[in-house]
DNA sequence: CAATTTTGTTAGGCCAGTCTAACATTCATG
DNA sequence: CATGAATGTTAGACTGGCCTAACAAAATTG
C-alpha cells in the first residue's frame, strides 16, 4: 500500500508521531499531537486506535505510540514530500522561506509521486530544506542535521545557524525580521539563566539580540 | 465565503456544471454528471440538494440545474485554477501536455490563492493552457476561444488546432502519438458521413489520417 | 396516449472524522 | 502512599460523502 492511499489525517498522524522524535527522544503525547493538530484528545485517541487497526502504529490503551515498520516509511515519504514542497515554493515559487509551512501541509496530501520526482529532479536533489532540516532520500534514509540548540552552546565560538524549527510561523516572522536564517553567522555573548534569556551578536549586522528559551531551544547552530 | 472553503466535492460538482456549458448549450444531467465523476445518480442528486441549500445552484426536483452568481464565480475560479496548473505542470514540471489533467484535477483543490498567482506570475499570466482552453482572468473574464470543431468544417482548406479537449485522457495520448496537438497544422480531405470518419492530413508532416467521430468533436480548428 | 424505459429522488445504511460528556487510568505531590 | 490533578479512553451524536434499494417522474415509442 502506498502512502497515497492513506487518509489525509492519517497522513498527519504518522507524521507528527515521527517528527516528535526527530529532535529529542521523548515520545509523543495524545495531548500533544491534539494540541498540535487543532482537535480534541479524543479525536487523536481514536484516530491513533483506527492507525493500530491498520498495523502503522503499535499502541496498547494509555500505552506509548509507536510506529510500525510500515507507518515509519510512510512517515518518512511524508516528510520528504513536506520538505522536498517548502524548498520548492521557495526556490521556484519566490515563497519566503517562513510562510512555506501551511502551503506545503496542505500539498504534501495532494502531490504524486511522481510530481514529487520532478520537483526532486529540477530541484538538484536537495539534501535540505529552507529551515535547514534534512531532506529525507526517495529510500528513506535521512542524513541527521549536524549541530546543536543554541541554549546550550558555549559563549564565544563563532557559529552557524543550521537549522531553524519551522513549528511555530510567527516565531519564523521574528526571526526574519532580526535577521536570523540558516547560514546566518553569530556568536553567544552569554546565557544568563535566572533572566532566562541568550543574548548573541550578528557579527555581520553588528548587532546584539537577546533571546527567550523558546527561541533558543528553536536554533540550531555549528561552530564555523 | 472563498471557494477554498467549499468541500472538494462541492468544488468538483460546480466546475462540473460550468464545464458542461462552456462547449455546448445542452445543459448537465444528474446521470451525465455521476459518469464522469464516477458516483452513482444518488450521490449526486444528494450533492446538488445540498450545493442548492448552500444557495451555490438552483435546482428543483426533476429540473434543470444552474449555478447561480455565486456558484459560477467559483466554478470559474476552480477552472482558472485547474488550467494554471496544467500549464505550470508542462511548463515548469516537464509533464507532457496529455499527463496533467488528473494531477491538475487533486492539485486545484489544495493550492493556495496566494500558490495561484505566484504560478500565475511565473508562467508571465498565460491565457491558454496546454490543451488550448482559455484560462479564465483572476476576477473571472475569459475570452472564448476561436475555432470550430474539425467535424464542422469544410475540406480543402489549410487549419490550425487551436484546442482539443482534455476529457479522455486515452483519446490524448492517442493524439500524441499521431503528433496530433495544439498549434498543429493540417487540412480536412474529407468527411465520410456513413463511414463516420473524418480523413485529414498533416502537411509538416506528410501523413493522413482517418478520425472517428469522438476524435474529429474534440479537435477545434482556426483557419490559418 | 398508454405502457415501457429511462432518468432522478428518497430512504436508510456505512465510514471517517470530528465533537462533548462521562468515565478510567496514571502521575505527582503533600 | 493516598488523593487529587492531569491525561487518556469510551460512548454517543452529528456531518459529508458515498452506497443500494425502492420509488417517482419524465420521456420515448408502439
Amino acid at each position: 500500500m502506498s502512502v497515497s492511499e492513506l487518509s489525509s489525517a492519517a497522513q498527519d498522524y504518522l507524521k507528527m508521531i515521527w517528527s516528535a522524535t526527530e529532535w529529542s527522544a521523548t515520545p509523543i503525547t495524545v495531548g500533544a499531537m491534539a494540541e498540535r493538530m487543532g482537535v480534541k484528545p479524543s479525536t487523536v485517541s481514536d484516530g491513533i486506535r483506527r492507525l493500530a487497526k491498520q498495523g502503522l502504529v503499535t499502541h496498547a490503551p494509555y500505552g506509548s505510540i509507536e510506529l510500525t515498520r510500515t507507518g515509519n516509511d510512510h512517515a518518512v515519504e511524508m516528510v520528504r514530500r513536506h520538505r522536498l514542497l517548502e524548498t520548492f515554493l521557495v526556490k521556484v515559487l519566490g515563497y519566503g522561506w517562513d510562510e512555506v509551512h501551511d502551503e506545503a501541509e496542505i500539498l504534501e496530501h495532494a502531490v504524486s509521486a511522481t510530481m514529487i520526482t520532478r520537483i526532486d529532479e529540477l530541484l538538484g536533489h536537495p539534501v535540505r530544506d529552507p529551515h535547514g532540516d534534512p531532506i529525507p532520500s526517495p529510500d528513506g534514509q535521512l542524513r541527521p542535521p549536524q549541530g546543536v540548540r543554541l541554549a546550550a552552546v558555549d559563549p564565544d565560538r563563532p557559529l552557524t545557524i543550521t537549522r531553524i524549527s519551522d513549528a511555530d510561523p510567527d516565531m519564523l516572522r521574528y526571526f526574519t525580521e532580526l535577521g536570523l536564517a540558516p547560514d546566518t553567522r553569530l556568536t553567544v555573548l552569554a546565557h544568563r539563566p535566572y533572566a532566562d534569556v541568550t543574548t548573541i551578536r550578528l557579527p555581520d549586522r553588528d548587532l546584539d539580540i537577546d533571546l527567550g528559551p523558546s527561541a533558543a531551544e528553536s536554533i540550531w547552530v555549528i561552530a564555523s
